[in-house]
DNA sequence: TGTACATCAGTGAACGCGCGTTCACTGATGTAC
DNA sequence: TGTACATCAGTGAACGCGCGTTCACTGATGTAC
């Protein structure tokens, strides 16, 4: 049984992760403590530090299963949906359905900005701007591969702020069924306007 | 000669507020200390709170004067424009410069967030959706009041996400070049795709 | 205008505390024979 | 399989410090006569 130590290590780290997520969903990013997360984890306050560097450290982490769940998210109901136009409606109410639903969890995403990010996690966010790129290949064939990703990235900077402005209650807060139309609105405008 | 005191008072208010603007301008809001700023308005450190209730309250007015400071740069160049999908693309650009120019100010108004903001102050975002809702009702004349400035808020919020995802330094950036023609091609796609 | 007293804005040293991180210790896991 | 020793993950009390806020004091401004 070559490995019980690092058959512990791993437990020791995937506790501590799901319970930092426990608590930013609960309680948003910025009222995470290294206190509560070891308490929750059923660990001792130093062993945080035996499993990750620091507290940022862990944070990735949750962001990382964060941006995998949203992954998974979309992914999953995206099969019965035909045609590009139909696909981004879909990734757009996707993505508003999984910010309502995971909404300190989703803030978290956008509000933990370290110089330190590794690559390894930058790159995680690409998935999100290839899934609205695919559909934009039917809207907009004569676009280049780089154009391409350049628009899907500008295209999901739009759908983002649209909601982001709402969810975080800058001027006045829209009751969620006309965010959800304007957000469609929006998308089939942009889909018909770029499918022209 | 009344009010002497009265005087002095206002004085340090604006050398408070200015200093404390300075130095979020320099070192971003996250970087604000009471210290710092009561150093360079040349007051004693408890001089702040004589002036004002605490530091957030302070960093209201530094936002305050950011509105207005954009609200200025884009009615000062919004003279001879003519045509409202000019006017779009006039305030999508002179947004976009703004934020360019007055980074650390700019990205204060959406990093300070607290649950004390008072009405005043959040009345003077505003200003910002009238100034979009107004070429807006040219483009779209069929649309009732509060829909025109629901509108204006969704065409806000995508072309500040647009903006914010590149400044912010989400996934990778673009040059400015790029950026500005993206929001350009975007505003141009929306007045279109809404004049229809 | 001048003098005596009252007020209160401004001072800055001290407070307080929240909280991330460390480190001397210990007990469980691994290794050698 | 069992014993003796070595290692190192995990412990949690203690550290340290950054920094917003307070408060007893003082000197400038205001008021009364």
């Amino acid at each position: 049984m070559a490995g019980r130590r690092e058959e512990k290590r791993e437990d020791l780290k995937a506790r501590l992760i799901e319970a930092a997520r426990n608590r930013v969903a609960l309680d948003g990013l910025a009222n995470l403590r290294a206190r509560d997360v070891t308490q929750e984890a059923g660990c001792a306050l130093g062993g945080l530090y035996t499993a990750f560097a620091d507290l940022d450290e862990l944070v990735i982490y949750v962001n990382s299963s964060t941006l995998q769940a949203l992954e998974q998210s979309l992914e999953q109901t995206a099969g019965d949906i035909h045609g590009p136009v139909e696909m981004m409606r879909h990734l757009a109410r996707g993505y508003l359905a999984f910010a309502v639903a995971n909404r300190n969890l989703w803030r978290a995403l956008f509000e933990h900005q370290r110089p330190t990010t590794p690559d390894w996690h930058l790159d995680e966010h690409l998935f999100l701007i290839g899934m609205i790129a695919a559909p934009l290949k039917d809207l907009q064939p004569d676009l280049g591969d780089d154009a391409r990703f350049i628009r899907a990235r500008t295209l999901f900077g739009a759908v983002h702020g649209i909601i982001s402005i709402s969810l975080e209650g800058r001027f006045v807060g829209l009751p969620l069924d006309v965010l959800e139309q304007e957000v469609d609105d929006f998308v089939m405008l942009i889909a018909k306007g770029a499918g022209k």
